[in-house]
DNA sequence: GTCTATATAACGATAGAC
DNA sequence: GTCTATCGTTATATAGAC
C-alpha cells in the first residue's frame, strides 16, 4: 500500500463528492478511485452519509480561514482588500471545484450547514469592521457597510469560477483564454474595488 | 383536473429538479408533487433524462434574455448598468433557485451545456461592447474590457443569492434580514459599480 | 483488515387492464 | 389517458470466510 487506507479513501471521496455531489456520487466509484474494495468504505466510515460529512465539513473549513486571516492581519483597509483579492484568487485557482461543492451541498442541507457554522462561530473580524466604519465616518470611503463590502469582494472573486462554463460559452473562450481572463482579474480587481469605494 | 396534465408535470418537475438537482430528484417525488401516477411521467416524457432536459433548457433560457435586452436597449452605458442591476435583482428575487440550478447542472454536464449555448449563439450585445470601448478610449471610464465589466456586474448580482445560506450564517441573519440586505444592494450596487469605473 | 457473496431496498422504466 | 402490477437494475449496506 502506498498510503494509509483511510487516507486513500478520503482522497478518493474528496475527488468524487466534489465533482458529483452527494446525490450523484456512488460508493463504488469512490472505491474504484481509491483502488480498494467497496466494503472497506463501510468498514472505515460506516455509511455514505458519514463519509460525506467528513468531506463536506473539511471543505467548508477550508473556505474561510484565508479570508479571516487576511481581514485580521495588521494592515490598512486598502491593503487588506488588495491582498485578500490576490490571495483568494490564487487559492481558488488551485481549488476550482471547492466553491461549487460547498455552495451546492450547503443549499441541499441548509440546517446542517447553519449548525456547523454556528458551532465554529465565524464572524467578520472586528478589526475589518472597525476599519470600514471609521473610514466611512471620516469620509475617506463611500458609505458602505462592512457586510456589503465583504460580500462584494467575495462575489467578484468566487462567482467567475462558479460560472466558468457560462463565461466560456458566452465569451467564446477555451480553457486557456479563461485562465488569462482570471489572470487579468488578479491585476485589475483590487483597483476596481478600491475605486468603487473611494471618495476622492 | 385543474390544468393540463403535461403542464402539471412540468411544474412539478421544475420544482423538484430545481431544488434537488437531476441526481437528487426522484421520479416518484415529481409524480407526487404533480398529484399524478408515476407512469404518466414516462407516458408524457419517456425518461427522466428527457424530462430533465426540458426543465434545464428552459432554465438556461430564462437566465439570459433580461441581460441581453437591457444591454441592447437604447440607453447610455451608465443607464444600462443601473437598470441591469435593478431589474436583474428583481428577477432573481422571484427566481431564487434558478441560478443555483443552472450553475450546478451546467457544471455536471459542461459539454451538453456548451452545445446548447453555441446553438443559440448568445453574444455580448455589440452596442454594449462599443459603448465600453468608446468610454474607455475617451477616458470617461477606467480601462476595463466589456467582458470583465459584465462579469463583475453579474457576479455582484447573482452570487449573494447562491451564497444566501453562507451570508446568513456568517452575518447571523434570519431570512427577513437577508431580504433587507438584498434590498440595500438594490439601491447601492449601481453606485458601487459606477464608482468603480469612473475616472473623474 | 481485506476480500466475496449476498441481503434489502429503491430506482427508472414497461406491460397490460380499463 | 390513466391506473396497478411488476420487471430488471443498481444502490447502500452487511455477513462471514480468510
Amino acid at each position: 500500500m502506498e498510503k494509509d487506507t483511510e487516507q486513500q479513501i478520503l482522497e478518493a471521496a474528496r475527488k468524487i463528492f466534489q465533482k458529483q455531489g452527494f446525490a450523484g456520487a456512488r460508493m463504488q466509484e469512490i472505491a474504484d478511485a481509491a483502488g480498494i474494495n467497496k466494503s472497506m468504505l463501510h468498514y472505515y466510515f460506516r455509511s455514505k452519509d458519514k463519509l460525506f460529512q467528513k468531506i463536506f465539513q473539511e471543505g467548508v473549513s477550508r473556505f474561510f480561514p484565508l479570508i479571516m486571516r487576511v481581514l485580521n492581519a495588521d494592515k490598512t483597509l486598502e491593503e487588506k482588500i488588495t491582498v485578500l483579492v490576490q490571495e483568494y484568487l490564487d487559492f481558488l485557482r488551485v481549488n476550482r471545484q471547492l466553491p461549487h461543492f460547498v455552495i451546492h451541498e450547503m443549499n441541499q442541507h441548509p440546517k446542517r450547514f447553519r449548525e456547523f457554522m454556528d458551532e465554529k462561530d465565524m464572524e467578520i473580524p472586528s478589526s475589518f469592521v472597525e476599519q470600514v466604519l471609521e473610514a466611512v465616518h471620516k469620509g475617506r470611503i463611500q458609505p458602505v457597510t462592512p457586510a456589503q463590502l465583504l460580500v462584494n469582494i467575495i462575489s467578484l472573486c468566487v462567482f467567475p469560477f462558479l460560472a466558468q462554463n457560462m463565461v466560456m460559452a458566452v465569451m467564446q473562450m477555451d480553457e486557456e483564454q479563461f485562465d488569462e481572463f482570471i489572470e487579468h482579474r488578479h491585476k485589475e480587481l483590487p483597483t476596481f474595488i478600491l475605486n468603487a469605494i473611494r471618495t476622492s
